[in-house]
DNA sequence: ATGTATATTATGTATATACAATAAAAAATC
DNA sequence: GATTTTTTATTGTATATACATAATATACAT
């Protein structure tokens, strides 16, 4: 017999799952068992069963033994864009212009959502992203000057808030929406949209340990699409 | 000194990123050499390591090393929703209703982008989700009865074509599409929006190794959110 | 200079072994 | 019969070892 891999292992019982050997719910033989059957060592075969139950195919416990999930829930995964590399990625020429900017108060409900003081600051961009100079998306953004103070100074006319901040604080916690929203007068107007026009909306925000760094809402036109795979 | 986990080990790899003691695009030591300093075996080391670069914030090449990713992508994971439990996750009492439904040639478009011959028939079902008997997302689907025959059996207007596909097929591929799109007439007034208002809509097609099972599309009334989390 | 063979080095992975942690089952106790 | 304790099966994980594999560097030959 050849050689057992994890991976040949893994994608072995991946078609037993999927052609319905193994069941929904079904509880699946011991590692040693395994072991046994396809002739390895259980190390070989513990790591494929991991790895089958980090992508949620699999319910693991001590004990308990390991069965195959009752409703498998699909997760789906895909990449945070960068927006100038998705411009540029389409093959156009990627320029930003900032609309508007100022320092102020974290409105009540800002502060709120995001655990900041009373007396905290923060700077407020409005950005839009332009694809070989036609409008492409328009970004709010919220940045808390206590965690980036260096913001201040950032030429942001030459790189977007977006990207500085990728570059300064690349490692970072966060959540993230997606949603539809009507494009309102300010949107549609520097987008070059009708008012009430569907844009598909990124709601970003994001944190480093517990500190708050910044927020954002991003609008695509319509006929946008973020594509993911299973 | 405690005895060394891979996780312990993963978490302070973690931090030594996160701080900047490890720069984007540096070279951090080998395996032996931070097996030495962490007081581990190798395996442990390697096993950090490989969780590191599956998450993306590491790039291993056999003699070349590992070094830190230059531009970390950030993947954010969400699970894709089965409408029911969307609905019943909020409280609500969850219906649905067959607004329409036919068995027709699939059409040209629909045939190419799917790879499915000129004879085959898709069944074409048009299903309104509801929360407590409001409307909660509109559904266009297309499934393929050559693949799923026993879908022409099935009971569609107890189970809903969605829930009785995640059973009869739970483990397929597929991509995800998400966008925003305006209301047509059809669904406006199933939904009870105005035309043109705000859809957050997500586009799903699925197969099963190379066989086209199902495409859809699912309309959420404006104000819906998709959640996820870096 | 150019191409080819060889050595070197780092990661990739399989194995046997040992013990830990957990949860279920069985046994003992009240 | 209910509660507590003990046993046991199963997964979780660390280790030492061995060899495979890939990419680079070096030496050599042409």
């Amino acid at each position: 017999m050849t050689r057992q891999t994890h991976n040949s292992i893994r994608e072995n019982m991946l078609y037993r799952i999927q052609s319905g050997e193994w069941a929904l719910g079904d509880k699946i033989p011991s590692e040693t068992t395994l072991a046994e059957d396809y002739g390895c060592a259980r190390a070989t075969v513990n790591r494929a069963l991991q790895s089958l139950a980090d992508q949620g195919l699999l319910i693991r416990k001590r004990k308990g033994g390991t069965r195959v999930c009752k409703l498998p829930v699909r997760h789906a995964k895909f990449e945070i864009p960068v927006i100038r590399e998705q411009v540029e990625a389409i093959g156009n020429l990627y320029r930003h212009k900032v609309l508007d900017m100022k320092i102020s108060n974290a409105s009540a409900s800002i502060r709120t959502r995001l655990r900041i003081e009373d007396e905290d600051k923060v700077l407020r961009i409005d950005t839009l992203h332009l694809a070989d100079n036609r409008a492409f998306a328009y970004e709010e953004r919220w940045i808390n000057i206590a965690a980036v103070p260096t913001i201040l100074e950032a030429p942001l006319e030459e790189i977007s808030a977006n990207e500085w901040l990728v570059r300064k604080v690349p490692f970072s916690n966060g959540d993230v929406m997606f949603s539809a929203t009507c494009a309102d007068k300010k949107v549609s107007k520097a987008m070059g949209t009708k008012v009430g026009a569907a844009l598909f909306t990124i709601n970003r925000t994001t944190w480093i340990s517990d500190v708050f760094i910044t927020t954002m809402k991003l609008y695509y036109k319509e006929g946008y699409q973020l594509n993911t795979h299973l």
